[in-house]
DNA sequence: AAAATTATTGAACAATGTTCAGTTATGGGT
DNA sequence: ACCCATAACTGAACATTGTTCAATAATTTT
């Protein structure tokens, strides 16, 4: 049976989405409140618990939502086969989509699920795809033998740049020091450190 | 005039940053209410206004503790005059005591305080004092006219190695890399890539 | 046309942060 | 010894939150 409102089920879910991210965009979290949102889309609260468990959902959601545009941002950077050039690139790509969207990219790390509540396995993949375009940037570092080595490699220079982009972007770290020479100071000495190493070891397996 | 209950005013300060904590180790951010707190300690609702503007005010002050706590951690750490052991240690001694209070650590970053409200002088001076302690251990790689260098180095370990307990800890990271072994793989080719270097750039005046 | 079905409402509930007039206890002044 | 100015503390109140659910309204099926 159709929907008697103007919108489709699926459409209202988008509109819902679209609108908790306005409104995360320019209050945060403190002003995503389900109120607001049925306010934006002109339906009342209740609606929203139709096409989400709870307000949680809606963030998660919305979340995964946010890291599918992250993973469209970063695959759009073509790689030029030189390692330092395409992670930072990488590196860059993922620091202006953070520096756009700051407080909804904050949602991502700011909201914590409650207990047991898991990452879902979509957002799972996403960040697996995420660490291969790192990791196929490092490509020309590692023979073929060491795809772990590689794969670790990109996970940490992931994280490392999570974290500076978190520490700087939210002020949190004293004296101002740019976010791009941070990167820089990271993906020059690690990828330098690399390539100075003639053997690689498994950290996984001391 | 002396309190009319059995607790100082700064007694009680203390008794509700106790509460506090231990409401936030349990139940995380979610748990942690104004009635919680208060029924923790014996007093009403109303009386943790007296001492503190907020509940965010508690949050803060709670998390200004936790960074003391962490720098007393890291400062018992013995330097050993070789950066990468040194290093290292810092970095795992950081990590344990993450792990040690999960909930409680994740409050310093889960907790964005609302718009206007700035870092407090004297968090602002314990990040310092942490990252003294890793440019310290830096020391013996840099020659003295480049305490900038090394300054920045820090703080480029210093926010991977945050990233790297936020990601691995909060289980965003799809496969299970072991923190230690990151920590390792950051710390190894970061130091190797700074000494392979005959020289440092300073990657803030490019 | 009637019935069945479903989307949507909006009133209700419990719990939250926060305020503040009022109550109670204390210490100093007379 | 009495009082009273003062500070500490309460607890009831208010607005706002997430969430539920009987009632309603609109649409499709019969």
């Amino acid at each position: 049976m159709p929907p008697r409102g103007e919108h489709s089920r699926t459409e209202l879910k988008a509109l819902i989405l679209e609108a908790a991210g306005t409104i995360a965009e320019s209050d945060g979290l403190r002003g995503l409140t389900a109120r607001a949102i049925a306010q934006a889309i002109g339906y009342s609260p209740g609606t929203l618990y139709n096409m989400f468990t709870d307000l949680d959902d809606v963030v998660v959601q919305l979340n995964t939502e946010t890291l599918d545009a992250l993973h469209d941002r970063l695959a759009a950077v073509v790689p030029s086969g030189v390692p330092e050039a395409d992670v930072l690139a990488l590196a860059r790509a993922y620091v202006g989509f953070a520096r756009e969207r700051p407080r909804r990219w904050n949602l991502v790390f700011e909201h914590n699920p409650a207990d047991g509540r898991e990452l879902s396995e979509h957002q799972r993949a996403r960040i697996e795809d995420l660490l291969a375009l790192v990791a196929a940037a490092l490509e020309p570092l590692f023979p073929a033998s060491e795809a772990r080595q590689r794969d670790h490699a990109a996970r940490v220079l992931w994280s490392a740049t999570q974290g500076i982009t978190a520490l700087a972007g939210a002020g949190k770290l004293a004296r101002a020091e740019s976010v791009d020479g941070m990167l820089r100071g990271l993906i020059t000495y690690q990828l330098r450190g690399i390539a100075a190493s003639s053997e690689h070891p498994d950290f996984e397996v001391p």
